[in-house]
DNA sequence: TTAAAATTACACTCTACGGTTACATTGCAC
DNA sequence: GTGCAATGTAACCGTAGAGTGTAATTTTAA
């Protein structure tokens, strides 16, 4: 029963105890994103499931630990980021274009958009930092690749702080907007929001 | 006892139950962007203002009513805005200029962050439709100054529809990263983001 | 086959909060 | 100084939802 309600393939016990708590992660970084994390009750969690509230217990200690886990594994997406756009050969202005694609694609996500839709309010205070350090990160590494694109000469001056700031604004409004029956896709947006954002970094050659 | 609490000065009964009530409004506003709608609870709305639960309902019906008269009252701006870049003899890219400095400055106070902070969730159908419907008619006007500036000349061929998302994105996401004690001023917010949004539409010159 | 793991059923506690009410009290406006 | 608006006090109700305890049942890896 569980097998087939779960959809798993034959494992090991502890690969399906993996398998089974990912699928209630994911479930509820759906939920959250859907309808907003106060708003998500665990009893919806367990009937997107076809499960009970009792088995979400077996899997996670509490529902704070389901925004959680799924924040901590949506932010680990970051360190794969930061070293795809780290090769200092590449010019800064191209690794930020790279950047800005593998972060529409994640955002794109129901647990990349967890980090744009819901607040951490939720969480505890040493949770929260831990959140916000991560995101700070990516934030510095952003300003980082610009500032080296102003000294590069490819991009204008600006303040890097800002800049950083209106892209991430730019890509993290996506699932605000883009969570529905027919939403543009990746490939549609990369083409129009990167040129977007790339355009504005760019000096203008007169 | 009253008057000191409101801080009001003296004028007629009316203005002041005016007042009074556009002071429960504002106080949740700024609550509900702090802490989120669902975190923020009517006795903390009445701490903020030193009054009872009990005074909260002697101005409004619910809280529902207080997210949506913030709404409205956050949306009736939009008016105005589309208002001042609606003079068809200056060009299209200085009124998209000129929306975004406003649209900076608005979003930069407690009733318009209300605007991009709080999820319309807890709103009855109705309700959210109605904002909706707001929100998207200034994305039209948006998206038509963008058109104009396409075929003017002055804009880069771009997805209208894509690019509004664009800047409404950095413009919307302003006050989750700037709602802090030593904030970002609004002329560097209006000189940084506005420079980025005018240049991420621009045509380049080659 | 069997023991452990997984899941259910279900009743239950506890808490927070929205919403309501009755009544008392204060104080402003005319 | 009187009457109404405004506010306070202090209960109270109802509900939703997080989280628990436990025993019974089903599943399945070994």
């Amino acid at each position: 029963m569980a097998g087939t309600k779960w959809n798993n393939a034959v494992t090991s016990r502890e690969e399906q105890h993996e398998k089974k708590r990912l699928a209630v992660l994911l479930a509820g970084a759906k939920l959250f994103c859907d309808r907003g994390y106060e708003r998500t009750s665990l009893d919806d969690i367990a009937r997107e499931l076809n499960i009970t509230k009792r088995t979400i217990y077996y899997y996670v200690d509490s529902k704070d630990d389901i925004l959680f886990e799924c924040m901590k594994m949506a932010l680990k997406f970051i360190d794969d980021v930061i070293e795809h756009s780290s090769d200092t050969s590449v010019d800064p202005l191209d690794r930020i274009r790279e950047l800005v694609d593998n972060y529409i694609t994640w955002v794109s996500t129901d647990l990349g958009a967890c980090l744009a839709l819901i607040r951490d309010y939720g969480l505890s205070d040493i949770r929260r930092a831990e959140v916000r350090e991560s995101k700070l990160v990516l934030d510095k590494h952003l300003r980082d690749l610009i500032r080296q694109g102003i000294e590069n000469g490819t991009i204008r001056p600006c303040d890097p702080k800002l800049a950083s700031a209106a892209i991430f604004g730019t890509l993290n409004w996506i699932p605000f907007w883009n969570r529905n029956d027919r939403p543009t896709s990746n490939a549609e947006l990369s083409a129009e929001i990167g040129e977007f954002t790339i355009n504005g970094l760019m000096l203008k050659r007169r």
